[in-house]
RNA sequence: GCCGAUGUGGCUUAGGGGUAGAGCAGCUGAUUCGUAAUCAGCAGGUCGGGAGUUCAAAUCUCCCCAUCGGCUCCA
């Protein structure tokens, strides 16, 4: 007999080699229904392994992140064998699960399309119905080598020869499919029961853009068709919130065939961003930043002293004038660099804070553009910071907290990530630890988790990211606090120390923003385009409902115009309900409606695009209200 | 850049070998009407660009360009 413990404190008996789903039966049917995987001492085990020892067991439900990974890997396995009954040539890669679901990449003979997804979704239902137990078995590796060899699976042959070399092989068995899987899985094919296909993409073989394209196929399940329902109705949702879309109906910006990844910014989006960078100059002036504006376009040597045209060559564009060599930005430090150089600097004026909105151009893939997310001319909020060595920890905390001021004003919530030193890159090693152990202390001073990007750092220091989220939970990397000791050195940046001598100084690139294009994005998405009064391009329109009323309604519009609002009237030979309809879709924050009360009266009625009528007031009060709410940036 | 899909007036879109149809927006006129679309009329596209097949192409083929979904890469 083995003890097995629950949860609750509670042992039961059972003989030797029941099975952890006997188990949960054993408990309640109920249970035995919901479970999707079981923990046994500690390590997620297949509900159809036999019990040998002692234990205690806590079983998971779908609710459960450990468990939802393991039903959609379970999936991804339906997916393969479904794509494998269609296709018998298919060559299997890799299936994982996902976020929101799962993926599985083959190697086809037969090209994917949409009118496929039908047919493998059928495919799959069969095998779900078939209930197919799904058992585990273990081979040594040659034995698997072989094995997948004798099959045509020379990818999982491939990801055999780089396991560890004493380890066992586990495959999972499910019918006539089989797959290299480390698992743990589903009992059976049967407990999934709501699949659907999303989308078709090509991905290269473990990601490396030199290896073969393979066919990727999106999907995601889930227990109850509600759930899926719910996930299929949340995209949609998101989808309308997309920045692209909202950017085009309200007339923030265009991206045209003229100018791939070089966004034009319409009059409504200029003071937006004019707005953004309004308050994001008030804050760095208080922050103790000077503002400067260095060149676009700068010459060759320049970009060689810097390292730019070795590392960063293939980003930028160039340009040759009076037969010189120069290069259009895809940086500001170099330009920060020469204006830090235009004096002598002490010890004293540090930490020295040099700011720059400055235009950038980089060279993107087009295959990466991405509306303003991802463009090849953008605007960044940059600043490089000036210090001794002791101020480092000090001042990336200043970053910190002026990074997390700004993103909790508009509500966003952030992670950060920590990139470490890249393959290509300069300066020394012990350089780099110091760098990278200075931004470690600065987190764990401030508190922050972090996740760890190996390799991902700038060629010239280790840096600080702040990702922010999309409608579609894609996450954008926009603040980030790079960390460089490179640069002042290429440069030649000195100070007069208190001992009167040179000295080298150290430096911080940084932004908040990161870019104002990619912001502008994330904060149409965050707010649906519903802006807070603030930065809403129109904050209030007034709507006269007949001719009589625009006299009145003009004057309306003068006086909010002399209380610095952005209003507009609408004087067209309307109704109301359609000039209501117009404002609301354009998420204008206010609509005042007069008619033949208000003049009366000398008020005006007014209606906010969320919550609805919200009665009359004077004028007077109106602009009141209104103007604390824009001046507390009020979201 | 790579894989796949898409590309019709300002926007959304119908049409899939016989020389483009609609709704919204726009303009004109009528209407002056209180909280998400008043009515009528007019005008607007040669179908992303180029080449080819055909008596005939928006519709078929090829090559470009752009966009979308991914991959790669990055703010």
């Amino acid at each position: 007999m083995v003890t097995i413990s629950l949860p609750d404190g509670s042992k039961r008996e059972f003989v030797k080699g029941t099975t952890l789903i006997q188990v949960a039966k054993d408990i309640s049917s109920n249970l035995a229904k919901n479970v999707v995987v079981a923990v046994f001492n500690g390590v997620e085990t297949d509900l159809n392994s036999e019990l040998f020892t002692d234990g205690s067991v806590e079983f998971l439900d779908f609710s459960d992140e450990r468990a939802k990974e393991v039903y959609r890997h379970s999936s991804a396995h339906i997916l393969a064998q479904a794509v494998k009954r269609l296709w018998p040539d298919t060559a299997l890669a890799i299936g994982p699960a996902i976020d929101k679901g799962y993926y599985y990449d083959f190697n086809s003979s037969h090209t994917f399309t949409p009118e496929d997804m039908p047919l493998i979704e059928k495919e799959m239902k069969k095998i779900i119905k078939e209930n197919q137990p799904i058992l585990r078995e273990v081979m040594s590796r040659d034995e698997a080598v072989e094995f997948f060899a004798s099959i045509n699976e020379p990818f999982k042959v491939e990801l055999i020869k780089d396991l560890p070399d004493d380890e066992d092989i586990s495959l999972y068995r499910q019918g006539e499919f089989v797959d290299l899987c480390k698992g743990p899985h589903l009992p059976t094919t049967g407990k999934v029961k709501h699949i659907k296909l999303m989308s078709l993409a090509g991905a290269y073989w473990r990601g490396d853009k030199d290896n073969p394209m393979l066919q990727r196929i999106y999907a995601t399940s889930f227990p109850t068709l509600e759930e899926l329902e719910d996930y299929i109705t949340k995209v949609e949702e998101a989808k309308k919130r997309d920045h692209r879309k909202l950017g085009k109906e309200l007339g923030l910006f265009v991206l045209l065939d003229e100018g791939p990844g070089f966004p034009f910014f319409l009059p409504k989006g200029m003071i937006l961003r004019n707005e953004l960078e309004n308050f994001w100059r008030e804050e760095h002036a208080k922050a103790g930043y000077n503002e400067i504006r260095t060149p676009i376009i700068l010459n060759r040597q320049l970009w060689e002293n810097s390292g730019h045209w070795e590392h960063y060559q293939e980003n930028m564009y160039f340009t040759t004038i009076d037969e010189t060599d120069f290069a259009i930005k895809p940086m500001n430090c170099p330009g920060s660099m020469l204006v830090y150089k235009q004096n002598l600097h002490s010890y004293r004026e540090f930490p020295l804070r040099i700011a720059e909105m400055g235009l950038v151009h980089r060279h993107e893939l087009s295959g990466a553009l991405h509306g303003l997310m991802r463009v090849r001319s953008f605007t960044q909020d940059d600043a490089h910071i000036f210090m001794l060595p002791e101020q480092i920890i000090d001042e990336i905390k200043g970053v910190i907290d002026l990074v997390d001021r700004f993103y909790s004003l508009f509500g966003f919530s952030y992670h950060v990530e920590l990139s470490t030193r890249p393959e290509k890159a300069m300066g020394s090693a012990e350089m780099w630890d110091k760098a990278t152990n200075a931004l470690i202390t600065a987190l764990n001073e401030k508190g922050l988790t972090y996740k760890l990007n190996e390799g991902d750092g700038a060629f010239y220091g280790p840096k600080i990211d702040f990702h922010l989220q999309d409608s579609l939970d894609r996450t954008w990397q926009c603040g980030t606090i790079q960390l460089d000791f490179q640069m002042p050195e290429k440069f030649d940046l000195t100070y007069v120390g208190e001992d009167g001598e040179k000295h080298r100084p150290v430096m911080i690139h940084r932004v908040i923003y990161g870019s104002i294009e990619r912001f502008i994005g994330i904060l149409t998405e965050h707010f649906a385009g519903a802006f807070p009064a603030w930065l809403a391009p129109v904050q209030v329109k007034v709507l006269p409902i007949a001719e009589r009323h625009h006299a009145y309604a003009l004057e309306i519009v003068k006086m909010l115009q002399n209380s610095n609002i952005r209003v507009e009237a609408d004087t067209r030979s309307e109704k109301v309900g359609y000039k209501i309809r117009e404002g609301q879709l354009q998420k204008i924050p206010y609509l005042l409606v007069v008619g033949d009360k208000e003049i009366e009266g000398a008020t005006i009625s007014i209606r906010h695009r969320k919550k609805g009528d919200l009665g009359s007031q004077s004028v007077k009060d109106f602009i009141n209200t209104l103007s604390e709410e824009i001046g507390n940036k009020i979201i």
